[in-house]
DNA sequence: GATCTCTACTAAACCGGTTCAGTTGGGAGT
DNA sequence: ACTCCCAACTGAACCGGTTTAGTAGAGATC
């Protein structure tokens, strides 16, 4: 059996109430008795048990994580594997670990939550894929668990925010199009349940707006390879057809370009594209894609880390805005075909090419890392 | 404070032990007085403290799963999201789940599982990426914890393992192109430490064999597109550079394909290219990618179940043996380029292409499922 | 030198279950 | 009617920590 806070109070000589107090640095032992039970304890090579631990204190020592997703559209994301990544460095190096879950079908979400909860298995929830007028908010509340959400929900919500602004990346791919002489430019939508779907939507219209186009070409979709294709077959049955299209991520982009091409049409000599995500394999489309680099791994760092914050009580409750994405141009977008460009918008020169991943400074500003 | 068990034994009459014994089924109550104590229990709402019955069973009611891939690369494989999806479908169902950890570094995923055992925090683990003579196997029977690998290790491991061969969808790969009538064809190894490297590269090899060909062309690249693309440029450079490549996943091939296309060769004109896991974007590529369709979801869920009867001793620690994945063939291969045909071997016949995934039975054969 | 106060520590309760060692009461056996 | 036995149940110990209440002893105060 491992060796308990009893066997070094024994060895120390004192009792197990001394131990607990030298080991948690509390007072209430002198330094000399402190020194004698931190070194009994390690020479015994004792680690607490975080099983009685967590009965004493009530926790759990644990974060969740539920996903939602579809498990087929779960593999295809990107994003999560590296959001989770990020999570563990910052967990790693408190006691923490990570619980995950993942749910599917209608109701399991919520049961999900309420069970790991109920049992105690986490003390705090990450909240990602919130969603218009989210019910986890409400949910969270009633279960009174801390949480925090990735981006500010549209309702209210207690938790604090860790958010990665939507709005300049889809910004930055309409202003490029429009740089390079587009004027009809479509907005695949992923879900629209979705604040991050809806975000990424009204980025696309206030672009279009500011550049004095219209933002007629719109189709929903759902974030998946499917869903994008059929909203490209429908764009591009239209008469007057894009001559680009701002996809909401990347594998609804990656399909939208197959199925154009699979319609003769060239990319980007007739349409051009723009993804989101940065997923590693659109680098290898033909053509690469042009896409909105983020960066989940520091995403999930930061999230994870003002949840520890606030378990902590070292939280100050204010939202964290990481540094927006960029947009990566590659060989997906192109001039606006000939005889479609505006007539006093030239081919414009060489459009800035954002090559490299953007710097972030190591810790977020707003952030105070203990 | 939530409702305890004591709460109930008063609510029934009775003692702790008695409700403790009713409630897990075990003898030592009357009928009646079962029944009345459940129906308190009921009615006071009572959930089970897992914290409690941890630390008095010694139990962490939780299984470990450590991934130590680079984070970037783990965004990129679409086996982890399905596995893990498959792990939970076999968790829920008992109250059980899983602890995840992201181990980056050297020492890191060593110290992960330490960590996670001396802790208590999981009952056992999942084994994936197994590695030639794996250390974690030692590791593992010295922290004395239950396992299950995937895939037989070739090292001596007393855990069950949970196989699905590698060899017949590599196999399917290269009869699919030898019956195009190719002759030289190459391999694009993973990581030759993993045993599911190696496996596959040994499939080619004797497929090769049968076919009366020589297995030449083997170039080892890490399961990494920068990898795949550096393993393709040095197969393209040579004097008899194949009409075929096999690799040992998706993502290489896509890079391969890629680069391929970009030196101006024609997939599967001059090149034709097979991948392996039915990664979702595949079927989006340009060409859409001949791959081998495996079933991590399903992989996923037998695992943690063998895991499960493991610890609750009803696994006979026979190994399990999944059905082998199939070849889905799509437009990445194709005849051999004209007079590179074997001379007796003519464009072949359409090909028997299997588009669907095969049906799995819903339990294994060899596994008894409660 | 008696009291007062503070530090350093101990003993025991506690968290919420499981489990072991007894105790009780009723029915069978002779 | 007496023993014997077993099912049914209780009380307490236990898991390994934290925390509270209480105590011993040293030093300061008058």
């Amino acid at each position: 059996m491992a060796v308990t806070i009893s066997d070094v109070a024994h060895a120390a000589g004192v009792s197990k109430g001394a131990v607990s107090y030298a080991l948690n640095g509390q007072p209430g032992v002198s330094a000399g008795t402190r020194e004698r039970i931190l070194q009994a304890a390690k020479e015994l090579g004792w680690k607490p048990s975080l099983r009685a631990k967590g009965l004493s204190s009530a926790k759990a020592f644990a974060l969740g994580l539920v996903v939602a997703r579809d498990p087929s559209l779960l593999g295809t994301d990107p994003f999560f594997p590296a959001f989770i990544a990020g999570i563990e460095t910052a967990l790693s190096e408190h006691d923490y670990t990570l619980v995950l879950s993942v749910a599917t079908g209608a109701g399991a979400e919520e049961r999900c939550y309420r069970k790991l909860a109920e049992n105690g298995r986490v003390d705090g929830f990450l909240l990602t894929d919130v969603r218009h007028d989210d019910s986890r908010i409400p949910l969270l509340q009633e279960l009174k668990l801390p949480a925090v959400t990735l981006n500010r929900p549209d309702s209210d919500s207690p938790f604090p925010a860790v958010s990665m602004d939507d709005c300049a990346g889809i910004t930055a791919a309409v202003e490029h199009l429009v740089a390079l002489g587009h004027t009809r430019i479509a907005h695949v939508g992923g879900g629209q349940e979705y604040i991050h779907g809806r975000s990424r939507r009204q980025a696309w219209e206030s672009a279009l707006a500011t550049a004095g186009l219209p933002a007629d070409l719109f189709e929903a979709a759902d974030f998946t390879a499917a869903g994008g294709m059929a909203a490209t077959a429908e764009l591009l049955r239209r008469t007057d057809k894009p001559t680009a299209i701002v996809y909401a991520n990347d594998l609804m982009a990656t399909a939208g370009q197959y199925y154009a091409q699979t319609q003769g049409l060239s990319v980007p000599g007739d349409l051009s594209v723009t993804g989101y995500d940065n997923a590693d394999f659109t680098q290898y489309l033909n053509p690469p894609l042009t896409t909105v680099a983020t960066e989940p791994m520091l995403w999930g760092r930061v999230a994870a880390q003002v949840l520890l914050n606030q378990l902590s009580n070292s939280h100050d409750g204010e939202d964290t805005v990481l540094q927006a994405p960029t947009l990566l141009v590659r060989a997906s977008t192109g001039p606006a075909p000939a005889g479609e460009a505006a007539p006093n918008a030239p081919v414009p020169p060489h459009y800035t090419c954002t090559q490299q991943a953007p710097q972030h400074p190591d810790t977020p500003p707003t952030l105070c890392f203990p």
